[in-house]
DNA sequence: TGACAAAAGTTCGGGCACGAACTATAAAGG
DNA sequence: CCTTTATAGTTCGTGCCCGAACTTTTGTCA
C-alpha cells in the first residue's frame, strides 16, 4: 500500500489542519494574545475589510452555523477585541465593529500566517506549490459537485 | 494572485476536511446511524484492527488528547457500539472492544470511506492522486519539523 | 391592512476538543 | 522496602460547533 496511499487522504487533509491551527496557536501565545483561537480568524479578515458589518454577513460568508458566530462574537466581544451596535435601518441587525484592540491585530494576523504558511511549504517549489493547490481545487471541485446532486 | 495562491492553503485545507466530513455524516445518516460522528472513525479502525484495546493505545495512535477520547468512549458505550472492561493485568488499564452493534459498522465505514474518497477524486489521474498525497506528506513532514525546534 | 412567511439573532442542549488537576496503580532507584 | 516518578483514566472548566426552538422585526400578498 505505501505511504503516499490516496485512501489516507480525509486523515491527511484533517492532520495537516490540525497542525497548522496547532501552530497558530503557539504563534498567538508567543504572542501573548488572549481569547484568541484559529477560528476566529475567519470573522477578522471579513472585518478588516469592511467594517461594521452585520452578523448574517460573517455567518453566509464564513459558512458556520449563526449560533456559532454569536457565540464567537460573544467571545471575541468579551475579551474586548469586538463590538455590536443595533443596525438603525433594521432593528433585527446586528452590526459587528471591531475595537481599536481588534483593528491591532490585523499586522499579527498578517505575520502569523506566513510564518505558518512559511512552515508549511518549507523549501517545496513553487511549481510543485501550485500544482499541489490546483490539486486540492480539483478535489474541492469534486465533492462540491457530487453533494449538489 | 489567482485562484490557485499557496497562500490560501490553510482555508483549502479546512474547506476540503469539512467537505468531507460532512460527506460523511450525511452517509451515516442516509443509512439511520446514530451516535456516530467522523471523529469516531479513528476509533473503529483501530478495534476493527485489534480488539480488546487499552484505552492509552488509542489515545497514543489518535493524536488525541486522552480526556477527548474519554468522551468519544462515553459516546460509544452509551450508544451502545464499544464496551469497556478493567485490564487483569494492569489495573490502572482500561480494555475497549466493540460489541456486535459496533462490529457490524465495519462494511458500512468501508463502504462510506470509499464513497467519499470516490467522490474527492472523482477522475483525477492516479499519478495525480499519488503526486498530490507526496505533496502533502511533505507539508505534514515540514511543519512536523519546524514544531519540534 | 391584516394574516402569513421570511429573515436576523439568541438561547439551549449535546458532542468534540483541549489542558489542568486529580486518583489509582505500576515502575524505578536508592 | 520505601520513596519517588511515571503511567492510565477520569473529571472539570472553557470554547467551538451544530441543529432545533424561540423572539423580534421585516417583507409579502391577497
Amino acid at each position: 500500500m505505501g505511504q503516499y496511499n490516496p485512501r489516507a487522504i480525509i486523515d491527511k487533509l484533517s492532520l495537516l489542519r490540525e497542525l497548522s491551527n496547532m501552530a497558530i496557536s503557539d504563534a498567538l501565545k508567543e504572542r501573548g494574545i488572549e481569547g484568541i483561537v484559529p477560528a476566529h480568524g475567519q470573522i477578522f479578515q471579513f472585518l478588516f475589510r469592511e467594517s461594521p458589518l452585520p452578523l448574517s454577513d460573517i455567518v453566509k460568508g464564513s459558512g458556520r452555523a449563526k449560533s456559532t458566530v454569536t457565540g464567537m462574537a460573544d467571545t471575541l466581544e468579551k475579551y474586548g477585541y469586538l463590538k455590536r451596535e443595533s443596525s438603525p435601518d433594521d432593528k433585527r441587525s446586528v452590526l459587528v465593529s471591531l475595537t481599536e484592540k481588534g483593528q491591532s491585530l490585523k499586522p499579527v494576523f498578517q505575520e502569523i500566517s506566513e510564518e505558518v504558511i512559511g512552515d508549511l511549504f518549507g523549501m517545496m517549489p513553487e511549481e510543485e506549490q501550485i500544482r499541489l493547490m490546483k490539486s486540492l481545487a480539483a478535489l474541492e471541485s469534486n465533492i462540491t459537485n457530487r453533494r449538489k446532486e
